[in-house]
DNA sequence: TTATCATATGAACAAACATTCATATGAAAA
DNA sequence: TTTTCATATGAATGTTTGTTCATATGATAA
């Protein structure tokens, strides 16, 4: 026997409140889309305007390719979209979630003391 | 020239407004923490309670060596802490940060429709 | 002291990931 | 239609990361 019945019992409550793994999986998931420095910094431009991918890429410094690989990774997940004019795709944030993420991220930041 | 005069002036005023990449790393290292399956649901299983390392490991129904190796990452960027009672560790989350931000990302998913 | 229990840690390995390079698509201009 | 421009994508590669296995530490009980 691994571990003491009182703890087990203690576990169960505390089980209880966890949410299903399916839940935490789908947490971990959007967690994961912040935790990249260009992707961070791309959502971070598109907070308050549209950009091209050209744009973007000059903003973060960063290959055509790479910028357009991690675009695809955010579109597929729903944090970015796009409208077309000409050639030219113009991304913008999804919806208003993924700015308030970044914001309240941000002054929790400059909030360490 | 990769790009038109045009959208290289409108970058000036976005970049301002960037976070410094320095600001942009520590970000994504944070969200980096909350990323992993089993870290969150180790973060969500100490939001209410101590508990020990036997106790998180049934919980998230993982090997203990596994476990420890993610306490100590958790430890390392002062996510969690612990008190030691004789030879077992009570863990519980660092400060209130983390689990307000847990708090929220559970209430953002649940508002999606 | 020695044995035992709870936890930690180093090394190894596989899986996931970000970037690059080369090339493809697809829209507009020539 | 051919060329050019903006963006996308597949394959390859190096790096990072999570888990496992074996072992270590460190506290208590015997």
């Amino acid at each position: 026997m691994k571990h003491s019945q009182k703890h087990i019992d203690s576990l169960k409550s505390v089980r209880e409140k966890l949410p299903k793994d399916e839940v935490l999986f789908e947490l971990a998931d959007i967690f994961r889309l912040f935790a990249d420095s260009t992707r961070i910094k791309i959502l971070f431009a598109l907070k308050d305007e549209e950009l091209c991918v050209g744009a973007i890429c000059e903003l973060v410094g960063m290959e055509q390719s790479a910028v357009s690989h991690q675009l695809k990774i955010l579109r597929e997940k729903c944090l970015i979209k796009f409208s077309q004019v000409g050639k030219t795709r113009l991304y913008s944030l999804a919806d208003s979630h993924v700015s308030d993420i970044l914001q309240m991220s941000a002054e929790h930041l400059s909030e360490e003391a």
